[in-house]
DNA sequence: AAACTTGGTTCAATGACCGAACCCATGCCT
DNA sequence: AGGCATGGGTTCGGTCATTGAACCAAGTTT
């Protein structure tokens, strides 16, 4: 019985975009994707970042993990601590992630939010829709994207993980929270 | 009271992707998309093909005829008849789409199910990853994209438009249902 | 020992989704 | 004219997922 229907499958589907959706379709699972990306790799910011509710956050880690996106790993032994860090599998999700941050920008939102350039060839220049660099013309390892805060983002936010990503930053890079 | 908090956003979050993701980001969405790119236009088509229930196919038509991502268009007069097809905001929806599928393909499945190449200058090969003609080498629009079923697929499906898929058509061409 | 931090689990209430049934305007067959 | 079929929905009860708040537990600081 564990096989069939649990009714969050598109069961009839043949197509690799539906079950790429069945994975990472859920409510709140590319936005936890995406704040790996970030840089975020911690339960706690995950949580103040995203107000996911907790048991949410669980279960898409929980998912995720199961499925090979990310990976759970102890980064201290007393107490015990766990990050969670994109797999090869989860960083394969960037181009998906960029053509929709994209679309979002040109057709929904006026002010750019967050831009991204190459970090290692020191241009001002944003990456192109396929994250090419267009100083450089190569296609731009994740890694090696910087991130930078656009104009419209708000300069005090609530949560320290929003406060951390106002500064210029690589993506994929640990996030530094502020101590209190 | 219209306009807040409707539980179905992502409230806190100060992003492009985000904002898409409240868009297109609901259960059965970016199916009904991908089917329009793939030519379905009607309400009965799209029901056979993704096996959406009823209910759910109406709302999603009107949340996506409404953010302007489809166009509702009267085809016929007695009986009156309408279609979706997608506008430009909906067309430039197929990077996301496409990046999703190479995704899926990539890390979850392995069968080749469909592939996509450059329809009018008569090349065999896939295209690239950005949407890109190996042979031409030019990105190529989505109306010149020619949709392949692949060696993975069902011979027989039962439902029409399935059946209709199985011939090579382009992109956005509407599809031809054979008469019962 | 008390309080705090991190990373969870449990719970009741709400909302979304599901399949099946129903509706209605038109067209087609006889 | 009566009956059935088709396209495009709406309505309905049941189930499943999501939500926010409360609770829990291990380890650590004071």
């Amino acid at each position: 019985m564990e096989c069939m229907a649990l009714g969050k499958d598109y069961a009839t589907q043949e197509c690799s975009i539906a079950r790429a959706l069945e994975v990472v379709g859920e409510r709140w699972t590319l936005l936890v994707v995406r704040d790996a990306f970030y840089g975020v790799r911690r339960y706690n910011d995950f949580l103040v970042h995203l107000g996911i509710p907790r048991a949410v956050l669980a279960a898409r880690l929980q998912t995720l993990t199961a499925e090979g996106i990310l990976d759970k790993r102890r980064y201290q032994e007393s107490p015990p601590r766990d990050e969670y860090v994109l797999t090869a599998r989860g960083l394969a999700l960037w181009p998906t992630l960029r053509a929709l941050g994209l679309w979002g920008r040109d057709f929904l939102n006026k002010p750019d939010l967050r831009t991204f350039r190459h970090a290692v060839c020191g241009t001002e220049q944003e990456l192109g829709p396929y994250g090419e660099c267009p100083a450089c013309g190569t296609v731009v390892p994740v890694s090696d994207v910087e991130l930078m805060p656009g104009p419209g983002l708000d300069r005090d936010p609530a949560d320290p993980v929003s406060r951390a990503l106002l500064k210029p930053k690589r993506l994929l890079q640990p996030l530094e929270t502020e101590p209190v």
